[in-house]
RNA sequence: CGGGGUGUAGCGUAGCCCGGUAUCGCGCCACAUUUGGGAUGUGGAGGUCGUAGGUUCGAAUCCUGCCACCCCGACCA
């Protein structure tokens, strides 16, 4: 028991944010809604770079990168763009600071105004199509594939550290295609590229749809999502991937010439996640004990804690240990040996659980003597002796750790199916919301304005029209009227 | 941005109403004994009381501005 971890099923909200400032996760910095993401948080972030990264290059994409300042002009070429972010950006005036005359320190400089302000980003597509326009001239320039890994500002209004930070970090892909039927199939790849990584390494099941046109994405004609259901029964938007048609194209005057002679305007998708994923983790798996991590992005996946009295036993646990050690790596296994003295066991047993640490390793005068080990599972919390002789340790252990990636997986999995309800009526609706929440499967008239109106009532949204959805005459949930399949309604962080 | 609340040592807090030496626990440092589920004892260090002003002989305490955080709303790809 983790000392004074609150309980979820008291406060969720707090259980949270204690989690993940105890599990040294990130902490809250002296700048407005922007945190400080802590070594152990970052190396989380890392392991998930490196695989999306991998992903995307797997799937022909490549890395550039784009500059943080955008001309306020850029952002006003695509209307609708520019309305969805024009409330929470950053704006640069001034590029100066001078000493203030009463010595209270520095000032802005008033002489130092900017002819055009700029404004730190909160999306790249502008400054890219721009750029774009210079890259591309035939359809031998395309299709254009890259990714930027960046940070971006987005002033918003209440910030949860993880899931909404005023400045986040995320991938933004930004593809330029000849053909609309191309850019579609990109869209897709990349939303199943963010589904697969989901489910495979971070043991989070999502569900693959689309968003409603009230939904989607400022300057897209389409949006597709992934989904996930979080333990308190409120939806988490993991990933979305962007078809945005010709606007882009059109606001930066992006053509090119295709293979007959004609000149047309290209055709875009973007696509991005980012620092949240880190939250929809933490609240997907963990405990009231702490962080329950998947092996496959765990700092570190096993640890190992010596018990010993005095300096000649260690030294003899040491010996074992670190045998272990070497074992594990060889077989790509990550493995910390915790030795250090001013810690008891019991103290370190807590302390690995609250950092979710997969496996933990007892080793201690009475394993020497019968050569065996205490392995502990954090996702189940369950203890076995194991006989060194019973087969390779690194066997074991990877075993331990393939069990483990897919016993959380099946258990968030479970939640979801158990926490997904359809419901069929307008009273059914709103007690499941307030009795259950979850996901609701509910028939939709397929308008906005009920989709408006079921929001303002229940604060529910449709967080997506699944793509698996089956076709089924049916009467939306609220108006009445006909519809032709579900939809997922859900509170949404 | 509107309503409510909270800021006191690294963390959690008492004191504030009724102005006068800043309280306690955890943690930290030293030493000793300990080490198979968050050790014990003894000694010790650590404070611009969020911040800037004001009232006062004197402010953690009263007043004002500002900042941050939490809850509710609005906002939120």
């Amino acid at each position: 028991m983790s000392k004074g971890l609150p309980k979820r099923s008291e406060d969720y909200s707090l259980w949270y944010n204690e989690l993940v400032k105890r599990a040294d996760l990130a902490e809250n910095s002296p700048v407005r809604g922007c945190m400080v993401i802590k070594p152990y948080g970052y190396s989380i972030w890392e392991k998930m770079q490196a695989e999306l990264d991998r992903m995307f290059k797997e799937t022909g994409h490549t890395n550039a990168y784009f500059p943080l300042f955008i001309p306020k002009s850029f952002l006003s070429k695509e209307a609708s763009h520019v309305e969805g972010f024009a409330k929470e950006c950053a704006v640069v005036t001034h590029y100066r600071l001078k000493n203030a005359e009463d010595g209270s320190g520095v000032i802005v400089d008033p002489e130092a105004k900017l002819e055009e302000e700029l404004i730190v980003r909160p999306t790249s597509e502008t400054v890219i199509w721009s750029t774009y326009k210079n890259w591309i001239q035939s359809y031998r320039d395309l299709p254009l594939l890259v990714n930027q890994w960046a940070n971006v500002v987005r002033w918003e209004m209440r910030t949860r550290l993880f899931l909404r930070t005023t400045e986040f970090l995320w991938q933004e892909g930004h593809t330029a295609h000849a053909t609309s039927e191309e850019a579609m199939a990109e869209t897709v790849q990349m939303m199943n590229v963010y589904a697969q990584f989901a489910e495979e390494f971070m043991a989070l099941p999502v569900v693959k749809g689309r968003k409603t046109a009230n939904e989607r994405f400022a300057g897209a004609d389409d949006t597709l999502c992934i989904e996930a259901l979080m333990q308190d029964g409120k939806a988490l938007q993991a990933g979305t991937s962007h078809f945005l048609g010709q606007n882009f194209a059109k606001a930066f005057e992006v053509k090119f010439a295709t293979k007959e002679g004609g000149l047309e305007y290209v055709w875009g998708t973007s696509w991005g996640v980012s620092t949240r994923l880190m939250g929809a983790l933490i609240m997907a798996h963990s405990d009231d004990h702490g962080l329950v991590l998947p092996p496959k992005l765990a700092p570190f996946q096993v640890v190992i804690v010596p018990i010993y009295r005095g300096e000649e036993e260690l030294a003899l646990i040491s010996v074992k240990a670190k045998e272990i050690m070497a074992d594990l790596r060889k077989a790509g296994i990550s493995v910390k040996y915790d030795d250090r003295d001013t810690q008891k066991p019991g103290w370190k047993f807590a302390e690995y659980e609250l950092k979710g640490v997969p496996v933990r390793i007892a080793l201690g005068p009475r394993d020497l003597e019968n050569k065996t080990l205490e392995l502990a599972r954090r996702d189940t919390l369950t203890k076995e002796s194991f006989q060194w002789e019973e087969m390779p340790i690194a066997e074991k252990i990877g075993g331990l750790l393939d069990e483990i990636q897919e016993g959380i997986y099946q258990k968030a999995f479970d939640f979801r199916k158990e926490n997904t309800t359809e419901v069929n009526s307008w009273e059914e609706f709103k007690q499941v919301l307030e009795e259950k929440a979850g996901f609701l499967s509910a028939h939709w008239d397929g308008t906005p304005e009920t989709e408006d109106k079921i929001k303002e009532l229940t604060k529910a949204t449709i967080r997506c029209i699944p793509l698996d959805q089956v076709q089924e005459p049916g009467s939306c949930v609220y108006s009445g009227k006909p519809s032709t399949g579900r939809v997922l309604f859900a509170k949404a962080y």
